[in-house]
DNA sequence: TGCGTGCTTCTTTTT
DNA sequence: GAAGCACGCA
């Protein structure tokens, strides 16, 4: 163990072995940063420092594990468990449990994730009558967060001159009253949001000295990794709990902070000097990832940002190819030639499907390659886009768990009060939730004490309520008494929701079935994991946990050999061989509204940066001239990102176009069946994911019908008059409305569809476009 | 009470 | 291209 030293270059060594004191470590891309944190607290343990006294915060649940893993092959798994390391959100909501008495919180509260508080939002300016066109719920949200990431509380909101200004200003002067009617609520419901994990922080250890107390003395040596990411709250956490032993250790990079959307900071790690006099900086620039070329080109592009920690980051790898530009007619086009190369590459080459990744900007873009992918065979897996977690069948479950763990969570009692269906409509439970309202109570102790007189419910309905309430209050008896998993198991099966799936023969419903087992060998595998002699894990030791993880975290750790897509900000912190940079246009990348500020401009920038900085040896970066946005096709020009490089590390694939090298037509000829299965398909997932099948787009008796022959459709919302699965058709450019298929004909692309259409503009628009010819 | 339809809106990025 | 919402029809 003595050796791991000489593993280290001369940096790194002194990034390990300085333990005392405030410490920055600037890490470039792929200098080795992981290494160096591991091997810190490896050497901290070594110096005789107690595996209690240190405490780790990262960015995600997933590099807290991988790092933990690390740190348990060099130090022994057992010494490894007891380190406090996790996000921010975790650690802290651990202490605010711990703590919760002192803030008026319940010891169970529940954590409410962005659709949570998005559906309070939204609720309260409804309630308030307000403007919902000046109103959306997502602005709205992004306020309050903001104003809560600064630790603007909501009385503090309601008395800040210069935020009520802006709000004014901006046309928007309620926000206040539904920050302020939003906190109460959540108070009232027992509830936290993400950023209350903070700011609840935030407050307890400025309203309980002797909690800070407790911390600061409890943790001798306090690490944050990706520093560059921490906002204001999450700074002034750290730098409260610093305050007494001062032996605090910031890494990260502020060439990749890509997070101010969420309220980071870059000035956090370039004010760290300010912060912490006496400070020690060690700068880890010998990059062990990428060729020479990926690093020098990376360099030439981060050098255009003013704002930043001056760094040399040099590469000692081979020198590589050069960074390949490829321009595509087309997005279709784009992904027919990435996944042409990727092709090629596999068989030619005989690279692993693993080896390549397609990184964009938006999750929106991940559909074009899926498509060309699969029109190959290439197996591929997407990152991001709909958790598990944020499944229909899930939520509803965990709302059960919630309201058995925390009876004034309202917000899940109205998820569930009438799923399964028995019958308490959604009248009854606005009245409820009005009574309750009125009452200043939660609507559980709104049940509890309704005087019947008092509510306008007839007694049949009441029943049906009383009926719900006691079901739950049996569920609650168990809490301490029965095993996480066999109450979870309980719960799904009395409440009916197992049932109620499992009667659902259809795929869609098989699958949702599926998950629920999912879920539930989920708790069985945290009780099996965290249970010791003294207790058994009760269900409320498992919603801790829950809802704080994301989608990475439930990721299967099969050894998976496909091709990866994800957006660029979840591919931080990872590398791959090939890494594809698609859709690399202005108005995309940067965004729109980037273009007119220079910090979000640099932002975009170090985004760029980090997508180059994630490929070892091939980068290839793409753009289309014509995208499709929202069903319209439009035109583009590169990213001035391209010219940002250094010419001499890049090698622009930009030759004339030659037509016949890209079929025009959209689809590889399919016969009639396949093009229906597609469809088909398409519906199944997106039942899947949402639980509800799509809504139905078609035409019904009373209006007027046009048919009309179409030699290209593609759908909206789905599929075709096939037995039971209905379609809304598109044409070509643009929307024209929905119709029926009434007969499918011919081979893909050559199909044609008779369709009757019902929209009254249509038909215009059919003798417009000449594509399609009008039957009657 | 549920479902189909027409219209509107949405796109950053995520703990 | 996809989804949410309100309205209107059974």
């Amino acid at each position: 163990m003595q050796d791991y030293l000489n593993e280290l270059n001369p940096a790194q060594r002194e990034a390990v072995v300085n333990i005392n004191g405030p410490v920055l470590v600037i890490a470039g891309a792929g200098s080795g940063k992981t290494r160096v944190l591991t091997y810190r607290i490896a050497h901290l343990l070594e110096k005789g420092v107690k595996a209690y006294k240190i405490l780790s915060l990262t960015f995600t649940n997933k590099a807290a594990k991988e790092m933990k893993e690390r740190i348990a092959t060099i130090i022994g798994a057992e010494k490894a468990a007891s380190l406090w390391m996790g996000t921010f959100h975790s650690v802290f909501s651990k202490i605010l449990r711990i703590e919760a008495e002192s803030l008026g919180y319940p010891k169970n509260f529940t954590i409410y994730d962005a659709a949570d508080t998005k559906s309070i939002i939204k609720n309260i300016i409804k309630e308030l009558n307000l403007d919902d066109q000046k109103y959306k719920p997502n602005g709205v949200y992004a306020r309050i967060s903001n104003a809560k990431n600064n630790l603007i509380t909501a009385p503090a909101y309601e008395a800040n001159k210069q935020a009520r200004f802006n709000d004014d200003q901006s046309g928007t002067p309620e926000i206040y009253r539904i920050y302020k009617i939003y906190s109460q609520r959540c108070k009232k419901s027992g509830a936290m949001d993400f950023d209350d994990l903070l700011l609840q922080t935030n407050i307890l250890f400025k309203n309980h000295p002797k909690v800070l107390a407790k911390y600061q003395a409890k943790f001798d040596y306090i690490l944050v990794d990706e520093y560059q990411d921490t906002n204001f709250s999450q700074y002034l956490i750290v730098k409260k709990m610093a305050e007494v032993h001062k032996n605090l250790c910031v890494v990260g990079d502020d060439a990749q902070s890509i997070y101010s959307f969420r309220g980071a900071k870059i000035e956090n790690i370039l004010n760290f000097k300010k912060d912490y006099k006496n400070f020690k900086m060690f700068k880890l620039e010998q990059n062990y990832r990428s060729t020479q070329n990926i690093v020098d080109a990376a360099n030439s592009i981060i050098k255009k940002n003013k704002n930043q920690i001056p760094k040399a980051v040099f590469s000692k790898n081979e020198e590589g190819n050069k960074i390949n530009v490829i321009e595509s007619l087309t997005d279709n086009e784009e992904g027919f030639a990435i996944a042409t190369r990727i092709f090629d590459s596999v068989y030619t080459d005989h690279t692993e499907y693993k080896d390549h990744a397609i990184l964009y900007r938006t999750n929106a873009q991940s559909r074009v390659f899926e498509e060309s992918l699969r029109k190959r065979n290439i197996p591929y897996k997407i990152y991001g886009g709909l958790s598990f977690y944020q499944r229909k069948e899930i939520k509803d479950l965990l709302a059960y768990y919630k309201l058995v763990v925390n009876k004034q969570d309202d917000e899940s009692l109205k998820r569930i009060i009438n799923y399964p269906k028995r019958g308490i409509g959604q009248t009854t439970v606005d009245r409820l939730a009005e009574y309750a309202r009125e009452k200043d109570l939660s609507i559980w102790d709104a049940i509890i004490n309704i005087p019947t007189s008092n509510i306008n419910l007839n007694s049949g309905a009441l029943n049906k309520i009383y009926g719900f309430a006691e079901m739950i209050n049996e569920f609650t008896a168990k809490l301490y008494t029965t095993e996480a998993y066999n109450l979870a198991k309980e719960i799904a099966s009395t409440s009916g929701i197992t049932h109620d799936l499992f009667k659902d023969k259809a795929p869609e419903g098989v699958v949702r079935h599926e998950n629920v087992q999912e879920l539930l060998n989920g708790i069985m595998e945290f009780s099996t994991n965290n249970e010791n002699e003294e207790t058994t894990v009760s269900l409320d030791m498992y919603l801790e946990d829950v809802s704080l993880l994301t989608n990475q975290d439930n990721e299967k750790e099969e050894d998976l050999n496909k091709v990866i897509l994800m957006t660029i900000h979840s591919s931080k912190g990872l590398e791959f061989k090939n890494v594809y940079l698609v859709g690399v246009e202005e108005k995309l990348f940067p965004g729109e509204r980037s273009a007119n500020s220079t910090s979000e401009l640099e932002e975009e920038r170090r985004l760029f940066y980090v997508a180059v900085t994630r490929a070892e040896k091939d980068l290839v970066v793409s753009y289309a001239r014509q995208r499709y946005k929202w069903g319209q096709l439009h035109d583009c020009i590169p990213s001035r990102f391209i010219k940002d490089i250094d010419p001499s590390y890049v090698d622009f694939n930009v030759k004339e176009q030659d037509d016949t090298l890209f079929p025009t037509e959209r689809e590889k000829p399919q016969t009639k069946k396949d093009y229906i299965n597609k469809f088909a398909q398409n519906r199944t997932k997106k039942k899947e994911q949402k639980g509800t099948a799509p809504q139905a787009r078609i035409g019904s008796a009373g209006k007027k019908l046009i048919k009309a022959t179409t030699n290209t459709t593609t759908s909206q919302n789905t599929a075709i008059d096939n037995k039971d699965v209905k379609v809304g058709i598109r044409v070509e450019h643009g929307r024209f409305g929905y119709g029926k298929v009434l007969q499918i004909d011919g081979e893909f692309p050559n199909v044609k569809a008779t369709i009757e259409f019902r929209n009254h503009g249509v038909k215009q628009l059919l003798l417009k476009f000449a594509k399609l010819k009008v039957v009657e």
